[in-house]
RNA sequence: GCCCUGGUGGCGGAAUUGGUAUACGCGUUCGACUUAAAAUCGAAUGGAGAAAUCCAUAUGGGUUCAAGUCCCAUCCGGGGCACCA
């Protein structure tokens, strides 16, 4: 009697596969010299930020489903890539630094060390030879020359402008990193500080990025965040002008100019220009004041208190359609990041603007008719006056505008184009898209990240660092922190700061990049990581990329926003022979405590997959366990017990090989041998990997009671190997087979006689046992049905309809 | 508030095109092996009922020979966005 000893079988088979750089990927050059042409999948995890608390089970679970996938190609002997690499640059190892004074480079190392040793030690089937690392010169040498293009192109630039800033962090941060207000990182409440910054222009890619969504093979809800985020309106653009003011006009967006003749005040952003330029003299003291208190707010602050706050600022702008003085106000409701800072009021058919002019007590002039069959419960006529709750709320869906003047009696769709077109005809508006999403902010007031690669001349106009400079080397300092300047600790690095351009002295750029910036281009760095003349190798680009499969759980609108940014961006310049990243992207859910809560160390609740392993289970178990778990795609909450179910159901296909009971004749398992082979290879191709292993565990049950022959275990360890590769390859071995991926004969599914049901009204009265051949014989079906005592019961004379469906091993008589 | 998801036994979940609801695993119970325990093997396990049978997929309607699956309305959970004009 052999026992089933993971931790013995598990060593013997990574060091095979260590030695035999099992999990190479061809080149693309290799597979041109070999003349046959390969089919190629290229996978890849969301590369992890190797933490120095190791591998976490969310990981495992994050890896196990690329590996599953990962081997399952390569049994079917496609040419697969499977990289893998470490997104190190980031806050977590400078505030270590900061904190006990080793340096980032030394924990990072040490990190990676450990974060490789555990891979290794789960057994994936990496391709170690092309390992990446962000915080590597040879790496960021490119991150800094993909910058220098989109600096060249014009869509890396510098801005002055309110920008989140962490207190804490003392850094500012991008939009997609403010989690309602507060820092994604350390959780702090951010503020608004006003500087200069740098920044891409995503936003030139605002369509593009939303128009290709849905050629996507994402989930649905990736899709919509993204689409959300993007968030594109249409509507037009219209000047107002200042009365009094020749020269002066205010701009608004609005996506309803056919309310145009029912605004009846302006708004402005606190922070717009115009602001101070239309002021009163007598209102000037409360406008500045009321600003000042704004803009200091946080965000926080301004959404906590809903009440509309806003004062008046004396001044009058004419309305275009009416020629009438309307008030200019100015209010934190206001958004000077969108649009233009600055709207046009029409309180009858927006509640924001109904609940402004409530308070100040503004005219509210209805444009728009309530329909009368409104479906919209709350929507009542301002002319019939209040809804139930005695409020008065707006209407603002479609109808036919009043109080329009020559418009009256137009659909406010149609009103919406006349309107425009009229706007365009007086030269004081047009039609115009806008959208929520603003450009990505780059820059970073942080030592460890990577240097941007730009010197300021004496005027402090910033220029490009020579691309034959590259990489601006990350240079090393004794103390971390940030200084009180609010610059990163790179100032400290005095004889760096200093360079050299067309013999013009210069100083260095002390923020760093994003490390978002860092990953948005690691996909392709993956297809040659040792190129030293370009960022990826042209012909290799051209042969992996894009990537077939992405797997992860994080940065649904972050990352993989921005990887479709650059990519179509460096598509643009000729560098890319593709306009979309990701293929296909497998989104997975979270892997919780036993009591369902997210595990963190202050709870105590964390399991260390580490532990798992050496209690005894091995990777194998833990691997398949969290495959089994439930569908990738949703979270699932850990459980010490279940975990038992999948070591036992591997012990079990341990001993099916190594202990054999009896034997059995080829022909005891035919159908249940191809049932699971079809349906595990169909689970694979889906993500379906709980009920892949679930029909493992129901063919080696199988196998349990009828007995098993060579063939049937062959099969059994190919269909395993995707779950428990150390295992599957121990049992492949002792059987002296190869692991290629079985097929399946489509006749073979079936076995002679199948069990047929027999339905009256819908309900289940008996079952059959019919000869496959008698399937198609309709009469002979229904006569045999018809003559079950419990069938008879329940039909008295003919029956009224007999229904046999094609596919279903089903009969239903209709009584 | 808007958008996306989901709601099935004691628990995690399965049901791919509308066609036998509850696969597989956990837990529980019983049995075998053992001096005993663990491990292992076998059996049972949605609820009610002696049984025939009836009732069960969040709730209420509808379509259909047939609905977890399709349609309408409602309730609840999870996630994203949120004063975006």
């Amino acid at each position: 009697m052999k026992k089933y000893d993971p931790i013995k079988i598990e060593e013997k088979w990574q060091k095979k596969w260590e030695e035999n750089e099992e999990f190479k990927a061809k080149t693309s050059k290799e597979t041109k010299s070999g003349g046959e042409n390969i089919q190629k999948m290229y996978l890849a995890e969301m590369f992890p930020y190797p933490s120095g608390a190791g591998l976490h089970v969310g990981h495992v679970r994050n890896f196990s489903i690329v590996d599953a996938l990962t081997r399952f190609y390569t049994q079917q002997r496609l040419n697969v890539l499977r990289p893998f690499g470490y997104d190190t640059f980031g806050l977590p190892a400078e505030n270590y630094a900061i904190k006990t004074g080793i340096s980032p480079e030394v924990a990072t190392k040490q990190n990676i060390d450990n974060f490789r040793k555990q891979a290794k030690r789960l057994g994936f089937a990496i391709d170690w030879s092309r390992e990446i690392n962000t915080s590597d010169p040879k790496y960021y040498k490119w991150t800094q020359w993909c910058f220098l293009k989109l600096f060249e192109k014009g869509l890396a630039y510098q801005k002055e402008s309110y920008q989140w800033w962490c207190p804490v962090d003392q850094t500012v941060l991008a939009n997609e990193q403010v989690e309602n207000g507060h820092c994604w990182r350390c959780g702090t409440e951010v503020e608004k500080k006003k500087m200069k910054q740098w920044f891409f222009k995503i936003t030139e890619y605002a369509d593009e990025l939303l128009d290709e969504i849905d050629s996507l093979d994402w989930p649905e809800k990736i899709k919509t965040a993204q689409k959300n985020w993007i968030g594109r309106s249409e509507g037009a653009e219209i000047d107002f002008a200042v009365s009094g003011n020749e020269t002066s006009t205010i701009k608004v967006f609005t996506t309803r100019p056919d309310t145009l003749f029912g605004a009846t005040f302006l708004v402005l952003a606190p922070e717009h220009p115009m602001v101070a330029r239309v002021m009163t003299e007598n209102a000037k003291e409360k406008v500045l004041e009321y600003c000042k208190n704004a803009i200091k707010k946080s965000e926080i602050e301004r959404q906590e208190n809903k009440e509309k706050t806003g004062v008046f600022t004396g001044a009058y702008a004419i309305n275009p359609a009416t020629g009438k003085e309307i008030p200019i106000w100015v209010s934190d409701y206001v958004l000077m990041g969108y649009g233009e800072g600055a709207i046009m009021a029409v309180p009858a058919h927006d509640e924001r603007d109904l609940e402004f002019a409530n308070k100040f007590d503004l005219p509210v002039i209805e444009v728009i008719e309530t329909p009368e069959t409104n479906d919209d419960a709350d929507a009542v006529s301002m002319s019939s006056g209040e809804n139930i709750d005695g409020k008065k709320i707006c209407y603002h869906g479609e109808g036919k505008l009043i109080n329009s003047d020559r418009f009256n009696g137009v659909d406010s769709s149609d009103a919406r184009d006349g309107i425009i077109e009229w706007l365009e005809s007086q030269g004081i508006g047009k039609s115009r898209v806008t959208y929520k999403m603003r450009d990505w902010l780059i820059s970073r007031q942080r030592y460890w990240g990577c240097p941007i690669p730009i010197a300021y001349d004496k005027d402090g106009n910033p220029h490009a660092i020579p691309e034959d400079q590259l990489p601006v080397i990350h240079p090393h300092v004794d103390d971390y922190a940030p200084d009180s300047t609010g610059r990163s600790a790179l100032a400290k690095a005095k004889d760096w700061l200093k360079v050299t351009i067309d013999g013009e002295e210069m100083m260095r750029e002390t923020d760093t990049l994003d490390g978002y910036a860092c990953s948005s281009w690691y996909l392709w760095r993956y297809v040659s990581p040792d190129c030293d003349d370009a960022a990826w190798d042209k012909d290799e680009i051209e042969y992996w990329a894009p990537t077939d499969i992405y797997c992860g759980g994080d940065h649904a609108v972050a990352h993989l926003l921005y990887v479709r940014f650059w990519c179509k961006f460096f598509a643009d310049l000729g560098y890319l022979p593709f306009r979309e990243p990701i293929k296909r992207l497998l989104y997975n859910g979270y892997i919780n405590a036993p009591d369902g809560k997210k595990m963190s160390k202050s709870k105590g609740n964390v399991i260390d997959p580490l532990d798992v392993i050496n209690s005894g289970y091995g990777a194998d178990t833990l691997r398949t366990y969290e495959l089994f778990i439930g569908p990738y795609n949703e979270d699932a909450a850990w459980s010490t017990k279940a975990i038992g179910g999948v070591y036992r159901f591997l012990n079990r296909c341990y001993n099916l090989v190594f202990n054999p009971e009896k034997t059995v004749d080829e022909k005891v398992n035919i159908v249940i041998r191809n049932k699971t082979t079809k349906k595990v290879t169909e689970d694979m191709h889906r993500a379906g990997f709980n009920t892949a292993v679930a029909a493992l565990m129901e063919f080696v049950n199988e196998l349990y009671k009828n007995g098993a022959n060579s063939a049937d275990l062959v099969v059994l360890a190919k269909l395993l190997k995707p779950f428990a590769p150390h295992l599957a390859s121990e049992m492949l071995e002792e059987l002296k087979s190869d692991d290629e991926w079985p097929t399946w004969d489509e006749k073979a599914l079936v076995a002679d006689t199948v069990e047929v049901v027999v339905q009256v009204n819908g309900k289940l009265r008996a079952k059959l046992e019919v000869a496959v051949d008698d399937l198609t014989d309709t009469e002979k079906l229904t006569s045999l049905a018809l003559s079950e005592e419990n069938v008879k019961k329940y039909v008295s004379g003919e029956p009224k309809k007999v229904i046999i469906p094609p596919h279903a091993k089903l009969i239903n008589i209709v009584a």
